[in-house]
Formats: structure tokens, C-alpha cells, sequence
DNA sequence: TGATTATCAATAAATATTTATCGTTTACTG
DNA sequence: CAGTAAACGATAAATATTTATTGATAATCA
């Protein structure tokens, strides 16, 4: 038995994966082939044991004085997240968000491939978008089952949500990234990831909030 | 002293905040004035007792049998989050994701309001982007103390990025979100919210790969 | 009006995550 | 080639978060 699937890796670790890659993937590029945990979170403003904790998880060993080989540590993170073959995925809802994903290239570092866009405006069937025409929603088994696709990114008004994953599910897609601020009730097999601005944009907030709260505390003391 | 200062509320439930608030927001427009966490619960699929937790730290009371009112709630986590008030913020970066951010309409639910996008393209300063006009950097300080905006919401290049932070806030922008996957260094009291796709992304690319797994496993076991 | 039931609040237990400690290893320096 | 310092790994402690338990309360219904 391979050791990978001996623990499952922490969530907030999993999450930290990425910033970790592209940091990787700079200090690769600069032709540097060693980091430490150190030199990491530093950059990423962590601590370094958890960043060894991190590191630790992909099953790669670091040595002492010099810390990780940076490749070994890229395709041992790319390895953990499925990210080292290309994933193909298509995308419902080609509004606003949904063409500003379709020209992200930053898609392509985790091997994301939006290979088919759908809707069923008439007026944006037939457009393209970043060289990726917009097919009706007619097409849509079609379309998943003849380019084999298991990912749906959806980008659709939140009344049709509901409506459009079940479609997807109906089609064949096993995982759901789900932009809609809208929950999706959908048969437990199938992953539904949700993607929120306001989640961030509540953490921002709050810690504004706080902020100035402490501001006005510290002048109110001030003035004691 | 008022109560709400006494503990602060823990990240992820104010994470969570946002989506309880839709969904109140959804009650509330559906003529409901009251809500049990049972309720809230089932629709987003957490756990009561885990929902009732998050309303305590509101401060808001619920009633045995009935549950919490609606509007109650609602007031009480705009209040939390510093939503009650309108936000002002600026843009920087008139590109993809830049353009789709102020199309999006969400924004009006947590009070964010873009008043202000720049960019450095020629091509891009001068035309409109939902109502509003692209500006030059040129223009950042004079604008940021004229609007008496706090945030700016950072839509760049990865290769800019830290550059035009330092402009940002020595223009005195005090609280950063940060779309850009790339790490920025500024002084200590300048709050920085980094939203990053990939996060998002490693999680389904993980629950994905797993789901993966366990099947072949449980296929191979059948096969034994 | 009294029994029943859904729900809340407070407290306690369990779990997950982060951070600290300590001993060991390896490159570098004089 | 020994001493030193940087960094690792394993284990333990601390902290944060979630989940369970228990008793109390208020609406509902017989």
C-alpha cells in the first residue's frame, strides 16, 4: 500500500497547497533547486513549523541545513492535488464572472482547462469567448459525454442554479464548482464545491472593523 | 462596555456569516419572521448545534419552540461584519477579473460599492466599465482623498502587484483585497485579504482525487 | 390545563489544527 | 577535521473548533 492513503492530508493544509506551488514554482524558475521551511514562510508570512507540517504531508523529506528540493516538493504537491494531468472542465453560464474564468490563464498552473462554454441565451450562443465558442444548453450530454468532461464550473443567475446542476448531474458531471451563492441540494456522490467573494469579502470586513473598533479604543484611552 | 467587544468571533464563523445572511435575507423576502437554526441548518448543510453557536456570537437571543427572528439576525450580522453601512472602495486593474468584479452585482448585498477603477492602459482610461470610468493611476492619491475610500480591491498583473500596493497605500488606502495570487509586503497596520481561486480549486481538485480513489479501491476489494 | 415536543442555552467532551520542544543531521567555517 | 549553526523530524503541548449532553422554556394540542 502506498503511503498517501495511509492519513488524509488537513484541509487547511490542502488549502495552503497552491500558495506554496506558485511560490515553488518562482524559486524553481530563478534556478533555485533547494528552499527551506524557513525561507517559505517567510515569504508566505506562515511559521516555519507549520510550513514543515505542511511539507510533511506530501511525503517529501527535507535535509537538515538545506531544507527541500523545490522540484521534488512541485511534483509531490501537483501529485496531491490531481493537478499534474490537465483536468478538463466545461462552464454554464457565460455572464460577467463566467467569461472573466474563461480568460483567467491562471486555470492553466493547476491544469484547469475550461474546453466547453454553455447557455441558453440565444444572444451569446454562437459567440466565442476566448476561443471558446458558447454552445446551447441542448448540447449539454452531448458535450459532456463526447469530450468526457467530469468537472462543471457553474457561473449562472442564482434562480436557475438548482435547476442547471441538476441538468449537469443528469448529463454526467461528478464535481460541481459551484460560483452561485446559492447551496445545491444534489445526490450525495457528487462533489459540490462552492466558491463565495463573500466569504472572503466578510473576513475582510470584519477584520477592518476590528481595526478601526481598537483604533478608537486606544484614542479613547488616550484621552483617559 | 457593550458585549460585542468582550470575545472576538471565531474566522470561521464569520465565514459563514455571509451565507446565513442570504438565506435570512431569502426568509425575510418570503414574509418569515421567524427561523429556527434547525432550519438554517438543514438548508445549509451544517449542523444545528454548529449554527445555533454561530448565532450566539451575534448576541442575539432565540426563543425555544420558534427559534430566531429573522430580521433580528440579520441586523445583527451586517452590524458584525461592518455591512450596515455602505463600504467604498476602488479598483485597480481594469482587466478580466477586474471588469466581471464590478459587473457583479453581489457586491450591493454586503454594501461594497466600487466608486472608482484605475489602470494604467492607455487603451483602458477613458471608457466606461458599468457606469463607471476608468481613471489613471495618475489620478490615485487625489482620488482616494477625495472619495475618502479606505479600500481598494487589487485586480493587476502578478508582476505589479506589490509596486502598485505600495502606491495604493501611500495614497492611504488602508485595507487591501488582494486578487492577485502573489504575496504582498506592506507595513503591519495595512490589512490585506487575499482571495484566491486556487484555494478553492485545490479543495474540489482534492475531494475529487479521493473520490477517485476510494472507488478504484472499493472496486479492486470486490474484484478480491 | 397538563402533556408533549421542538427548540434553545450552557456546559462538557471530542476532534482538528497550530505551535513548541528537543534531539539529530548536515553543510559550512576556521 | 572538529566546532558551529541552520534546519529537519518526531513527539508533546496548547489552542481552536466542532459536536454532544443535559436541563430549561415556550408553543401546540388533546
Amino acid at each position: 500500500m502506498n503511503k498517501e492513503a495511509l492519513f488524509s492530508i488537513p484541509l487547511p493544509t490542502i488549502r495552503r497547497f497552491p500558495a506554496y506551488l506558485r511560490l515553488l514554482k518562482d524559486f524553481e524558475n530563478a534556478g533555485e533547486s533547494w528552499v527551506s521551511a524557513t525561507r517559505l514562510a517567510e515569504d508566505l508570512r506562515l511559521k516555519p513549523i507549520q510550513v514543515r507540517k505542511d511539507m510533511s504531508c506530501t511525503g517529501v523529506e527535507g535535509k537538515p541545513k538545506v531544507g527541500f528540493e523545490v522540484h521534488e516538493l512541485i511534483m509531490a504537491i501537483e501529485h496531491h492535488l490531481g493537478w499534474d494531468n490537465a483536468t478538463d472542465a466545461i462552464l454554464i453560464g457565460a455572464g460577467n464572472l463566467g467569461n472573466a474564468l474563461v480568460g483567467y490563464k491562471g486555470f492553466a498552473n493547476y491544469g484547469l482547462r475550461i474546453v466547453a462554454i454553455l447557455d441558453n441565451d440565444k444572444k451569446k450562443i454562437g459567440t466565442t469567448v476566448y476561443g471558446v465558442t458558447v454552445q446551447s444548453m441542448e448540447h449539454l450530454e452531448e458535450t459532456v459525454v463526447r469530450l468526457g468532461v467530469n468537472i462543471a464550473v457553474l457561473t449562472v443567475p442564482a434562480e436557475v442554479a438548482q435547476e442547471v446542476a441538476e441538468m449537469v448531474v443528469a448529463a454526467g458531471i461528478k464535481g460541481i464548482w459551484n460560483f452561485v451563492p446559492k447551496n445545491l441540494t444534489l445526490p450525495e456522490d457528487i462533489i459540490v464545491q462552492r466558491t463565495d467573494l463573500a466569504t472572503s469579502f466578510a473576513e475582510l470586513s470584519s477584520r477592518i472593523k476590528k481595526s478601526i473598533e481598537e483604533k478608537s479604543r486606544t484614542k479613547r484611552s488616550l484621552q483617559n
